[in-house]
DNA sequence: CCTTGGACTTGAACACGTTCAACACAAGGA
DNA sequence: TCCTTGTGTTGAACGTGTTCAAGTCCAAGG
């Protein structure tokens, strides 16, 4: 019966995540995760086989809970504008209770080879979905984006986005206001710039990000 | 006798380079380091509270090591784009033999609350060494630098090169050849911006800019 | 009903970072 | 010369992530 497997896999990672909010990652230890589900340590290890792995499975679960939000954000009527904001804000509020927890962990994230980084093989699934909500809202919106930059453009603007989110990891001000400021100011040049992206004298400068983004998306994961 | 003991210390810090280097940073037991410099495991706590501290010493070396090339570069002739990628390469130079280990730690590259960070308390002072280094190239330079971006310019000149090592650090191209590509299609940008910003149209987007790099650098440093 | 194979579960054991109580030793001071 | 003080030095011990040999349990085949 696989139902009883699954419901012990769940209680161990139930168990792991409700330690991880309360005290953090590092103080959580795998003994006490598995005392605090009822099992022996060897088997969180049996379902889990490192500790990052329950990460990972909170980073899945995390995700499929926010598609409902994400899809509800981008059926809301409003500009492009909006609508970025409204993707990030979901991401803000989804991750709200565990940011400190996240904290500990986002020392990974600058490595690409490090299977928790977002830019990881690992968590390759993730980051498709992710831009695939970029290209998505970009689609519905009635800015022309020039044929070159089709491919290239959600990329850029869900990197823009894991650069508010890693910086709102680490905003200590109250309530993370410091971030709230940085999207306001560079959500509208984001926007500003994409639009004027088409225009025809902008045509070398669309070369040059696109090599740009040629050169640093290429390969540029994976294994260390 | 004060010079016996750092006698020793200089024994350990050695021990550990060498181990670091030929195994990398996270297969280096700290008994292997103590066992390699013929002391006690206990003795290299003494000297090195954490195995952290012996990769910051290892930076604080490098760092006095590179200060003559540095200063070369910054003497030598040529336009501010010359000396940027002077600036640069010397750092590739110099960390070259090491930049497998380094990729071992630049996990922690990330968090600012980290000691290792280039962001941290920590670090502050080598930063800021670095920072200054990018001053002096624009002082030198005959570009005009505006009044209000006279404090920013080098922190920004400084960001850029970070990003560009951290690339490099994982850039498993042969030769690195990646890195020098982006280096070659991104600096000419970046000097074409500098000499661009002191057009009087473009008053308001240095404003920007600069609000921009207010919100970042504020604070964001330091305890998490 | 017994056996067998595989999924599941256990707790002890290992390696490594780190801590610490204890000892060694040199330099003064009595 | 003995005592004191402080810097060096030692190796055992602790906590944590992780591994693993040894079970236990159960469904399916005989």
């Amino acid at each position: 019966m696989a139902a009883k497997s699954e419901e012990t896999r769940k209680k161990i990672l139930e168990a792991a995540l409700r330690l991880f909010r309360e005290r953090g990652f590092a103080e959580s230890t795998m003994r006490d995760i598995a005392q605090e589900a009822k099992v022996a340590t060897g088997l969180a290890y049996y379902y889990f086989p490192k500790k990052e792995d329950l990460v990972m499975a909170f980073y899945v679960k995390v995700n499929a809970e926010m598609r409902p939000k994400v899809e509800a954000a981008l059926a809301s009527h409003g500009k492009l504008e909006q609508k970025i904001r409204a993707l990030v804000y979901v991401k803000f509020d989804y991750f709200g209770p565990d940011r400190k927890f996240l904290g500990a962990l986002s020392g990974y994230s600058a490595d690409p080879g490090h299977r928790l980084s977002p830019f990881s093989e690992e968590t390759k699934e993730i980051r498709e979905e992710g831009i695939a909500q970029f290209r998505t809202a970009l689609e519905q919106s009635e800015l022309k984006v020039p044929e070159d930059l089709v491919e290239a453009m959600p990329k850029i603007l869900w990197m823009y986005q894991m650069g508010m989110v890693l910086f709102w990891i680490y905003d200590r001000s109250e309530g993370q206001r410091r971030t709230q400021l940085l999207l306001d100011k560079s959500l509208g040049i984001v926007v500003l710039l994409l639009k004027a992206s088409s225009l025809p004298l902008m045509r070398p400068v669309r070369k040059l990000i696109l090599d740009l983004v040629d050169v640093i998306a290429g390969e540029q994961s994976a294994v260390y």
